[in-house]
DNA sequence: ATAACGATCCAG
DNA sequence: TGGATCGTTATG
């Protein structure tokens, strides 16, 4: 039996659901049906300390939303072409969130194809830009709710494999924390 | 007002 | 390994 994951579960502390996300299905569901997929590889980015985090200068117009409620999407656009989906957790006033870095697709093949101009399941959502541009999230999806009908992450009780601990990817200050988790056992994460 | 740069991706 | 490409943020 499949349960959604609900906001108090985001509400916990980030590397907690940051973990505990792997394995579990996100699903959303746009006007031509349904996509989903199931998460295999996250980063976690915790508070105005974190000098990776995109709340290092404190709130601006772009964050605003890593300090809401937990539960809620926070998407953003960088280098110049490409779209980043995060989950934001903790309580309110609480800056920080889950980075969604790969995605085992599940249903929507055809139409991830499509989006994406590639067949290869692999590659379809093995990477942060990748999975968005697979799911056609943008920007303007930031602030929509996790627990609601077109984005919500469902826990159908399937097992990943282990799950181990790394340095973040592709930031220049904050190498040293072991803050990215993925399933080892995934052929679908971005890179071992 | 302006310039540097970034939680990336793909081709070569 | 380098280039594409542009919004965000810091700095003058």
């Amino acid at each position: 039996m499949a349960s959604k994951l609900s906001c108090d579960f985001y509400r916990q502390p980030t590397l907690d659901v940051a973990k505990t996300l792997i394995g579990k299905k996100f699903v959303h569901r746009n006007s031509k049906g349904k996509l989903s997929g199931r998460i295999v590889e996250v980063e976690a980015y915790i508070g105005e300390d974190d000098p990776a985090c995109h709340a290092r200068f404190g709130m601006t117009g772009r964050n605003s939303v890593m300090y809401g409620d937990g539960g809620h999407l926070y998407v953003y656009f960088i280098y110049g072409m490409y779209n980043m989906l995060n989950f934001v957790t903790e309580d309110e006033g609480v800056p920080a969130a889950v980075l969604i870095r790969a995605i085992e697709p599940l249903e929507g093949i055809s139409e991830m194809q499509a989006n994406r101009a590639c067949i290869d399941e692999r590659q379809l959502c093995s990477g942060p830009g990748k999975l968005c541009q697979a799911f056609g999230i943008k920007v303007s999806d930031t602030g929509k709710s996790l627990t609601g009908a077109e984005f919500s992450v469902v826990d159908d009780g399937i097992q990943p494999g282990q799950i181990v601990a790394r340095t973040r990817i592709g930031i220049r200050q904050g190498r040293d924390l072991l803050w990215r988790f993925y399933d080892s056992e995934s052929k679908f994460v971005s890179r071992k």
